[in-house]
DNA sequence: CACTGGAAAATGCCGC
DNA sequence: GCGGCATTTTCCAGTG
């Protein structure tokens, strides 16, 4: 009766430490990254573009000229749309 | 013509002044909130402690209901793998 | 005594419920802008690259450049670092 | 030499090669946590409820404080412009 | 005037 | 493949 019941609890209470514990490593490594950036931007770098630069390191270069391109049509596009009859210039 | 280069332009026009509207109206808005903190500063109260109590009114009806049922919770989550009152399957 | 206590009651009540009202105009026009992002992309534009496209344009050109510049920079400071002895090549 | 273009080439690379470190181990750990809920789940617990108690648990002791002196927070709201017990000024 | 903390936006992920 | 959720990032106001 109790018996399913409190296996399975402490079988919750096992799992529920075990993900509390890995968080636990997660903001201790959050806070070094943290610690990293702003150790940076004492030495002059500025955070904000150090993020886009290790952003586009972790996107593989095909798909980042993908994006630019596409970019780069929305822009024209805008540009070309109506204003000024420049249609086909 | 340009051919697959002019993607809609007119459309994508319109698109985005409709954001760019949305957006204005939004930041009006939130120039008026910040407008009535500041009255209320004015008027002796204490900006940081205001937006908790507002925060804290935005969180209370779902807390209530979460409070209410943590012990469903956790029995649901002992056996949460039958829906529908298999008791023991 | 209770005097000065209830009038401030009332005048908080006042400010916080004016704050709340703005706050839920503020919301309906955010669920529109994400309306708007969702029709777009229903009519097959790129989510992101629209969002891009709309910060940009908020940016001031010279910003903009400025940042890019930045970005450059730190790029090729990279490739330039110590691999392979280019360093004044 | 390039002078003020070979800004600290190296100690960018360090930097980079450091953040990049870090979040490797936070990817782990990442998946680390996925893999115990994915475990949970095939052991019949239903991860968003899961996912729910920890986010409670998270709260719960800051709750359990602004609960307790949620009526101090409304009454300091009130005169908060008096720091330091100045009954009536 | 740079730092800190908190609100708002954006991105990425997971399940359906 | 899409919509919703959780995390992450960016922005901004207050403060020393």
């Amino acid at each position: 009766m109790s018996g399913s019941i409190e296996i399975a609890g402490d079988q919750l209470r096992a799992i529920i430490e075990r993900i509390e514990q890995v968080e636990e490593e997660i903001k201790e490594l959050t806070d070094a990254k943290k610690e990293i950036y702003m150790e940076a931007k004492g030495n002059g770098f500025d955070v904000k573009i150090l993020r886009e630069v290790i952003r586009m390191r972790k996107q593989d270069p095909a798909e980042r000229d993908e994006q630019a391109s596409l970019l780069d049509v929305y822009l024209q596009a805008i540009n070309g749309a109506s204003p000024a009859g420049k249609k086909a210039a």
